[in-house]
RNA sequence: GGCCCGUUGGUCAAAGGGUUAAGACACCGCCCUUUCACGGCGGUAAUAUGGGUUCGAAUCCCGUACGGGUCACCA
């Protein structure tokens, strides 16, 4: 067995195996936390492998702790790999500056089989058809594909440095299928030599994908809208070897308008950010999931999906072809929902270090500020603006206590809470139902509408035009004394204007 | 500019020759209600455009417009 044999010969076969293979930036686009999606439920639904494989092969780009954030984004995500630089398998090792080694073998036996050419040529010296709109359009013509072994051995002996170019055929076409695109079919002409080793012996982005893709045994590739310009290079570079080719998978992008890709330069939230803010992991994974797939028949008007549900249900054939604009205010929606469907005491637990960055009063019973605020919530980072009412009553405006519907003015407003003060500086039983009980006596003695004595307590208390929660939910969170002392407040600003 | 891809309401999208062209978010209205919200009910709103093919087209074909991608010794 010679070198390449023994490397086909590790290579699991008749299973689904797909792979996520992210560079290490520091953090996860929504982009690619979908393809991310995307390539695990594929293997899932197949009862296939799911393989990690870190490309990092761009120095220059590499960021402490980058890869950490993408085991911790998978497990968070429970988009857990069964094989990657963590946890091994058997067509290691799975970082791809491990397995430099292995490009230039290959790339020189492509050369041998005739398919690829050394290529002495400077940067410079690569024709440059110059094209308007100041378009520089590089296209290699091939020049060194057509010297002769002797002055190719001169070059050699001589030192020259080179690259190793694809020779791809000058003639006729290349079609290759798309698993969601379709067939698609160009002219060789428009194609390059593409570089597959690059001057210090590295593999091109493109090349290094193909033989690892071979050698992990990839069946499926799934991966960005921007390669499909490329992937017909990829097929004649799979023919060439004489591998097999596997299911692509092309994404459309998410966007963050029309025609802007969502990016994190523009201030577009990464997954990270959207944690940060307060969504729960499982509702962005629902609304990533639905943007750029649906499911088919029935369930193509479910809107909720657990991970095991998705991987049950999906179909490369629902994934869409045109691009999906991201919509934060469908998010916030759906994260509300998951919000609504947490347990008290697990809601509770999230909502606390927010609730704690407005309310310091020791008196204030948080828990119950949590019930009340839960089914009201879309996302955590809204809940410290919401709820600072508590901590202090805010300075507002009168006008507050004009309410049509209510048929609240300022001068039933005043009447309401003269009426109510008393009868609250007797109550003693201060809970919730207790007070309500005791307010609609006042209302019964008034003969007015509920809401005419109700709002202006509320509007009293809380100083806020919407509040988390009724006059009386308000009062017994906050307590006797600071509610009358907020009451009397309010009695006092309308006894002034 | 060449090549490739895309285009159903504001957004995500279903329907792949025959439907009153689903559903969801947002928006609006009504009901309920201890305000807002929640909940319930209802409403506005779409096949980019011009030609074919067909008894019949969102669906198939061609052109146009618009948008995107790509054309690196980046990934």
């Amino acid at each position: 067995m010679d070198f390449f044999e023994e490397l086909d010969a590790r290579i699991p076969r008749g299973k689904v195996r797909t792979r996520f293979a992210p560079s290490p930036t520091g953090y996860m686009h929504v982009g690619n936390l979908r393809t991310a999606l995307y390539t695990w439920l594929i293997a899932r639904n197949a009862g296939g492998t799911f393989i990690l494989r870190i490309e990092d092969t761009d120095q220059g780009r590499l960021v402490d702790g980058a890869v950490d954030v993408i085991y911790k984004t998978l497990a968070e995500c429970g988009l857990t790999h069964n094989e990657g630089p963590d946890v091994g398998g058997p067509v290691g090792p799975y970082v791809q500056t491990e397995r430099r080694g292995l490009y230039g073998k290959y790339a020189a036996l492509l050369v041998e089989k005739g398919m690829a050419y050394r290529c002495f040529c400077d940067k410079e010296d690569v024709a440059e058809t110059e094209v308007a709109d100041g378009v520089a359009i590089h296209k290699y013509d091939g020049r060194c594909s057509r010297l002769l072994a002797a002055e190719i051995q001169a070059k050699l002996d001589a030192g020259l440095p080179y690259v190793v170019r694809q020779k791809i055929p000058q003639t006729g076409s290349t079609t290759f299928h798309d698993a969601s695109f379709g067939d698609i079919t160009v002219d060789n002409s428009t194609l390059d030599d593409q570089i597959l080793l690059k001057r210090d012996g590295l593999p091109t982005y493109n090349f290094a994908n193909v033989v690892d893709d071979h050698l992990m045994g990839i069946t499926h590739v799934v991966r960005g809208s921007e390669y499909l310009s490329s992937a017909p290079k990829y097929n004649l570079l799979y023919e060439a070897f004489g591998w097999e080719i596997p299911t692509y998978v092309h994404c459309s992008p998410v966007m963050r308008d029309a025609q802007h890709k969502m990016s994190k330069r523009h201030g577009d939230p990464s997954y990270e950010d959207l944690i940060a803010q307060g969504f729960l992991t499982e509702a962005v994974l629902n609304y990533v999931a639905l943007l750029g797939w649906s499911p088919k028949g029935e369930q193509s008007e479910q809107e909720f999906f657990t991970l095991e549900e998705l991987a049950k249900t999906f179909d490369i054939s629902g994934i869409s072809k045109s691009p999906a604009v991201f919509d934060l205010e469908k998010l916030r929606w759906m994260n509300s929902e998951y919000m609504k469907r947490l347990p008290p005491e697990v809601f509770f637990a999230k909502a606390e270090p927010w609730l704690r960055q407005a309310l310091h009063r020791e008196s204030l019973d948080l828990s119950a500020v949590a019930a009340l605020v839960q089914p009201r919530c879309e996302v955590l980072s809204d809940l410290p603006e919401r709820v600072n009412f508590l901590e202090a009553l805010p300075d507002y405006d009168p006008a507050l206590y004009t309410h049509k519907k209510s048929k609240s003015t300022p001068e039933t407003a005043l009447q309401a809470l003269q009426a109510v003060l008393p009868v609250l500086e007797r109550q003693d039983a201060w809970s919730n139902e207790a007070l309500y009980e005791a307010l609609l006596t006042v209302v019964g003695q008034l003969g007015v509408k509920n809401s005419v004595v109700l709002w202006p307590i509320r509007v009293a208390v809380s100083g806020k035009q919407s509040t988390p929660g009724g006059a009386t939910e308000l009062c017994a969170l906050l307590g006797k004394e600071e509610s009358l002392a907020r009451i009397r407040d309010g009695i006092a600003r309308l006894s002034q204007s």
